[in-house]
RNA sequence: GGCCCCUUCGUCUAGCGGUCUAGGACGCGGCCCUUUCACGGCUGAAACACGGGUUCGAUUCCCGUAGGGGUCACCA
């Protein structure tokens, strides 16, 4: 059987970091089994969905890497619910509701001062009709809910938290459609679901109860349902579910100068108990990807340690994965000596100005320094500057020459040279700074 | 409030009754390497929420308490 996942976000907003994570895991599952990924857009909300952001989230797939093999849409897809709503209709499975929400709301907080839990009490099921034709001379339009079936206990075996057991009698029955025929969430998903053939659901936790219903959903409609695997939810590093979580979004990493890479290997691991790894490659992470791995428990999400992951994974980074990001003329030799001093590839725009010059800004230089550069710049000049090894020959005859060492020998030449205190290896720069402009910079 | 899930170093976790003087990874400290930084190597500090059971023996099983998360929408 082939393996098909699917990524169904609802094009309200930009993609944030739950997002991503559910997208990469139904990723990584399809991947790891040679099937498919699929994108559904789950914009059956007119009011709240908008094209732009339908775009937005193909972008940051696609610079996250996350190709997927195939593109649904909900919004194109309204008259097969409506064949399907209109089967459980008839089969007694989808019922009309005549309260508005204002009363549901009451209800519900009645049965919460109560201490009940605020389950929907089925008043409609009873209405007789007599009652409805009260409310429709009311002017009253339904709503449409999901009959539940009571009579056997919600089972299922759910890939990371294992058997799962619901007594529908605890759950609402899902409004599914509201009164001005618009599509709710719930029934659109398990239709589409069942009908693209989807194979596995990986999703957050905040679905469990979801899926309880859903389950009765894909029986009523005669399908296999998918198998589930609920996560539990990411939280901020204070521990609590943050609402900059929610909106720390895909735009704001790729603002940051981040690594795709980066982000799918954090959120690959955490919460799981493989270690988070530095990795150039999403192959190790598709290949180790196992939902026995993970735990139960909410984990922390940590910008920080996003950031700090995102720098091992740039000093790893081979040229040609950095190339296009980097400015004319730094090759690979100068990539190699600059990339170790990275946090982020776009960085390396600066120390290219260093080496080049563009920015460099003369420091000030004691007198005795001052001359001391001038006997460099001699020496400097009497090199063999084709050589790898100028710096360790510069250095080694300003020694002789001088007596100075350590610190003092080569301190003002990387200031002279780079105008900075730090910066990349001076054996790497120096080659790349090349003769004409490192005897410029020691003779000011 | 009902129901579900969870609680081991700062963080993510291993542990499925004795192997635990509790292991790993990240982070942090120190040392080494390096005539800077970074990298690398070595090394150190650092945890079983609490209270009862069960047991010869609990991190591991049971109950309770506390705490955290989720859910109970005409949001997804």
């Amino acid at each position: 059987m082939t393996v098909i996942t699917r990524f169904a976000p609802s094009p309200t907003g930009r993609l944030h970091v739950g997002n991503i994570r559910a997208a990469l895991h139904n990723w990584f599952w399809a991947r790891r089994n040679g099937g498919q990924f699929l994108l559904r857009i789950d914009d059956t909300d007119a009011e709240r969905s908008r094209e732009e952001h339908v775009d937005a989230i193909r972008d940051d797939l696609a610079w996250l890497g996350l190709r997927h093999d195939g593109e649904a849409r909900q919004s194109e897809r309204f008259a097969l619910y409506e064949a399907r709503f209109a089967a459980l209709v008839e089969a007694g499975r989808i019922y009309p509701a005549y309260e508005s929400a204002q009363e549901l709301d009451l209800k519900r907080k009645v049965a919460l001062g109560r201490g009940l839990p605020p389950v929907y009490d089925r008043a409609a099921l009873s209405l007789t009709t007599d009652d409805v034709a009260a409310l429709q001379a009311e002017g009253r339009k339904p709503h449409w809910r999901f009959r539940l079936d009571h009579d056997e206990p919600i089972v299922w075996h759910d890939l990371i938290r294992g058997e799962q057991k619901f007594d529908p009698a605890r759950l609402s029955d899902p409004v599914i459609r509201r009164e001005d025929g618009s599509w709710l969430y719930m029934l659109p998903s398990a239709i589409d679901d069942a009908h693209m053939g989807v194979t596995h659901v990986v999703r957050g936790e905040d679905h469990v109860s979801n899926t309880a219903s859903q389950l009765q959903m894909f029986t009523a409609l005669g399908a296999t349902p998918p198998a589930f695997a609920h996560e539990a939810l990411l939280t901020g590093s204070e521990g609590k579910l943050s609402k900059r979580l929610g909106s720390l979004g895909c735009d704001a990493f790729r603002e940051a100068g981040l690594e795709p890479v980066a982000i799918l290997a954090l959120l690959a691991r955490i919460g799981t108990s493989l270690p988070v790894e530095p990795v150039t490659d999403v192959a190790p992470l598709v290949e180790t990807f196992d939902f026995a791995r993970f735990g139960r428990a909410p984990a922390r999400f940590d910008e920080a340690e996003l950031a700090a992951l995102n720098q091992k994974i740039v000093h790893l980074l081979p040229y040609e994965a950095a190339a296009d990001r980097l400015p004319q003329g730094m090759d690979e030799a100068a990539w190699l000596a600059i990339r170790p001093n990275l946090e982020r590839v776009a960085d390396a725009a600066d120390w290219w100005a260093v080496v080049t010059g563009d920015t460099l800004v003369v420091p000030e230089t004691d007198e005795e320094d001052a001359t001391y550069l001038a006997i460099a710049a001699e020496a400097a000049a009497t090199l063999d500057w084709s050589s790898a090894t100028v710096w360790a020959e510069l250095t080694a005859t300003l020694k002789t020459l001088t007596g100075r060492k350590s610190k003092t020998l080569f301190l003002p030449l990387r200031r002279a040279l780079t105008g900075r205190d730090h910066g990349p290896d001076m054996a790497a720069l120096l080659p790349l700074i090349g003769r004409d402009r490192a005897l410029a910079r020691l003779r000011r």
